[in-house]
DNA sequence: GTCTATATTTGGATAGAC
DNA sequence: GTCTATCCAAATATAGAC
């Protein structure tokens, strides 16, 4: 009997054809939104018929649940990726810029973990968790810059979050406001961190 | 043969009943969302079949043109009767609380006027005109306040756009954004006017 | 694991009677 | 002006054969 782990192909195809429904699903949302997405379309991607898709998805909310959750684990893997800098307002900074990138580089997905246009889906708790994680380094990144205030706080998702939610609605694929960015994380800056050093 | 104008009561009765229609239309998307909108249960809302609101209107698309229409007039008119002020900033202040207000007042009316959500829906360009109508008046708010540049214009949009997606998306009903208007306010104004006098 | 077959619901829209 | 009747299309989902 052997002691090496051997790998389990039955797994691996698998998941490997959930991954694929959930590409196909992705190339829909990115042509024609989140409302395009249907089961039988998605199966026509994949080579199955729609009813085949539930061997691998419960339902239809379960495959928004898990773009949900990699969206989000994606843009909390790209906070933890900032470089460490010495100065905490820099970091904001290069937090804010890679923040709106995110938001218009896809604004699939931006509708998808932004606007919740889909009724009656709730994410589920864990699909929910990497967001909460990187809010709350958003918010030690505040406090670094001595911004403890929680309206302080509340401002820059408004502002950040604002400047992205104007892109997309308005000119989605320009840059109109994500250039903007640097002069509004300045003045928000200004305005909110307690004694600016000059 | 009378001169005196006579009432068409035909006219007024067709009127009114798409005027009923609209109204149903609202109660769903407040209820709702915009998505939840069907001609069938439209139909229902005001007594009829779905088949005789074609009498009214020739599609579905062009309710959603009527709504999109007057909820612009109302935005247009609401600026229009903002108390004009010795202080252009204070004209400002108040074009932004207000602005707040008409956002967060009604989420559906919007979603419909500001994320676009519904698939092949554009506007017309009658149904839009009073949204550049009250965007000219803003820009113009800002020149009187001293602020000329594009980019601060832009910046404008962002943050007070901004406040109010943030709410909506995250606490519709709430005001933990709301009420941070006017300090944002105070910030964009000490950033971005020329030299503000004290 | 994928299929066929099917249930069920819902939607937008047209034709033509009254 | 509203109705009945109807069409057509699309959607989610289940049961059971292979």
């Amino acid at each position: 009997m052997s002691v090496v782990a051997i790998r389990d192909r039955r797994a691996e195809r698998y998941a490997a054809t959930r991954r694929e429904i959930i590409d196909a699903a992705w190339e829909v949302v990115r042509a024609d939104g989140l409302g395009a997405i249907s089961m039988r379309d998605l199966g026509a991607r994949v080579g199955m018929r729609a009813q085949s898709l539930y061997g691998y998805f419960p339902s239809k909310e379960a495959i928004f649940d898990a773009m949900f959750a990699e969206s989000n684990e994606e843009l909390l893997g790209r906070v933890e990726a900032l470089p460490t800098v010495p100065d905490p307002v820099d970091w904001m900074r290069s937090m804010a810029r890679m923040f709106m990138q995110f938001c218009v580089e896809d604004p699939g997905r931006y509708q998808l973990l932004f606007q919740r246009p889909i009724p009656n889906f709730e994410p589920s708790a864990e699909a929910l968790a990497p967001a909460l994680q990187g809010l709350a380094m958003v918010r030690a990144g505040l406090r670094d810059c001595g911004i403890t205030d929680e309206r302080a706080f509340d401002a820059w998702t408004g502002v950040t979050g604002g400047l992205a939610a104007q892109q997309n609605a308005n000119e989605p694929g320009g840059d109109r406001w994500v250039r903007l960015v640097d002069e509004v994380i300045d003045m928000y800056i200004e305005h909110y961190r307690p004694n600016t050093p000059r």
